[in-house]
DNA sequence: TTTTGAGTTGTTCGA
DNA sequence: GTCGAACAACTCAAA
């Protein structure tokens, strides 16, 4: 027992993009203080990059839950408004905290920030503990013999599961002491992170439960059924055969640890293959971040700079067509309308439109990566602006600049019957199979049985094929002779 | 230092 | 319909 005379210590958990409760280390390390006191901030740091509307809905779900998780283990969550330096030192006065931790972010510009904020905060006296963020190595300690970063994938992963030693993700604490003062907190729902006027979260809120504890159904779920085939069936976009995790580890509601931690524990369902390569799928995230590490600007810079004159055209009719899956290409409009309808997209008919975009359309992959920022649940800093410029072709381990998909052939090979663009298309659902990947070939009658009048009732394709890709050919041929 | 093997996800063409 | 080659050449990573 410590001396009774002691005043309490007090210690405020700030909470980034790790809304969990377990294998949360910076919690786990405030639960043994005196008093904790949970604080979340919306921050409004100029480098910060906005979250996109999608995400916004998401984070108000995922606080709420937070909030109630918090609650019950005996710390309710405070919500602040701000610059981190100025709130973090306003509430440790109001709470007398003398200790501040948090999980770092593993890169990005936020990641440089908060280096700076801890010194800061150490200069004004107060004790601050950081802790590794959910990834499961730090990128600064994975490296190539000559001391550079992995550019490509296949080493990388490699290199990484040889050396990763599987930790056991940390239990949720079982209790937290409140702080004895009372703390004002902002209301969530003053922060209008839902959407007003016109509701177009519906299908979203259909599509998902974000939370800690939605995150966990998910992974029981998919790991007691789903994972099974994932190997060859990931690719299929007509079924439910992927985790549909990634909101969830974007949120920082479960961690790559628990992930694998699981499926040691759930041997049941699911080929080695399988489960070799769902993993393998969680290491690409992995990969991501590390090029997000060592290039904070991803976002906005190509990875590969003999991109930078790229001669990109600005359509903004193209543009808008392609938001709204009006291109008349059937694969490309389903996939658009998905994303808008549900906030998610499948990640096979992710590669097919922004394929499309870079290629056919010879847009900037930028514009492509700011609408997903914006529409995507699963919206991620390192994940979106990497791959992105994967498709494009200046990307690490892009693929060769001639690999052009082709929306017919992706959608017959990944859609054979076109559940999927019925689904998302309805207004050609009545074509038989064999045209619903290209209704500018069906016969007139057909097109006429199925209620379709191309042009009217569908769009005619935007660009033609071949044409497309040629064209993409000589821009891309462009790239060389910068070399 | 030099060499060697390899590199997420494809398409088209012609035999 | 199926198959193999061509599509380029470069960079990365390791030996």
């Amino acid at each position: 027992m410590t001396n009774a005379a002691k005043s309490k210590e007090t210690v405020l958990v700030w909470f980034r993009e790790d809304f969990r409760t377990a294998d949360n280390a910076a919690l786990t390390e405030a639960a043994g203080h005196d008093a904790v006191v949970p604080l979340y901030i919306r921050e409004m740091h100029p480098r910060t990059r906005k979250r996109g509307a999608a995400r916004n809905w998401w984070l108000h779900q995922s606080l709420e839950d937070l909030a109630a998780s918090l609650k019950r283990l005996g710390a309710p969550l405070i919500l602040a408004t701000g610059d981190p330096y100025v709130v973090l030192g306003d509430i440790a006065r109001q709470s007398g905290a003398t200790v501040i931790v948090w999980n770092d972010r593993p890169a990005g510009p936020d990641s440089e920030t908060d280096r700076d904020l801890a010194e800061r905060l150490l200069q004004d006296g107060l004790e601050v503990r950081t802790f590794p963020g959910a990834l499961l190595h730090d990128p600064d300690k994975l490296q190539t013999g000559s001391g550079n970063f992995y550019k490509v994938f296949t080493p990388f992963w490699r290199a990484l599961e040889s050396s990763l030693q599987e930790r056991d993700p940390l239990p949720a604490p079982g209790k937290l002491s409140p702080a004895n003062t009372d703390l004002e907190s902002e209301s969530l729902s003053d922060w209008k992170l839902l959407p007003s006027g016109p509701d177009w979260a519906g299908g979203l809120r259909h599509t998902w439960t974000p939370g800690e504890s939605g995150a966990r159904e998910r992974l029981d779920a998919f790991l007691s059924e789903g994972i099974s085939g994932y190997a060859h069936k990931r690719d299929r976009p007509d079924g439910d055969h992927t985790s549909c995790l990634s909101p969830h580890l974007a949120a920082g509601e479960i961690t790559p640890a628990q992930i694998f931690r699981a499926m040691r524990d759930n041997t049941g369902t699911g080929s080695n293959e399988d489960r070799a390569v769902f993993r393998k799928e969680i290491g690409w995230r992995e990969f991501c971040w590390h090029l997000l590490a060592h290039r904070p600007k991803l976002d906005s810079e190509n990875f590969d700079g003999r991109f930078d004159d790229f001669p990109w055209i600005a359509d903004s009719g193209d543009l808008s067509a392609w938001k709204t899956g009006m291109t008349g290409y059937p694969i490309v409009d389903a996939g658009m309308r998905q994303l808008w309808q549900t906030g998610w997209m499948h990640n096979r008919v992710r590669m097919i439109v922004a394929s499309f975009l870079t290629k056919h359309l010879l847009i900037h992959w930028s514009e492509g990566e700011r609408w997903f920022w914006d529409t995507l649940v699963d919206a991620d800093p390192a994940n979106n602006p990497a791959n992105w410029q994967w498709v494009a072709g200046c990307g690490a381990d892009a693929a060769p600049y001639f690999r052009i998909f082709n929306p017919i052939i992706q959608g017959e090979k990944f859609d054979p019957e076109g559940a999927y663009v019925r689904t998302y298309v309805p207004e050609i659902a009545d074509l038989p199979d064999k045209y619903i990947h290209h209704p500018w070939d069906a016969p007139e009658e057909t097109l006429d049985e199925a209620g379709i009048e191309l042009g009217r009732t569908y769009p005619k394709p935007i660009v033609d094929h071949k044409d497309a890709r040629e064209r993409a050919l000589s821009a891309f041929s462009t790239i060389k002779e910068d070399a």
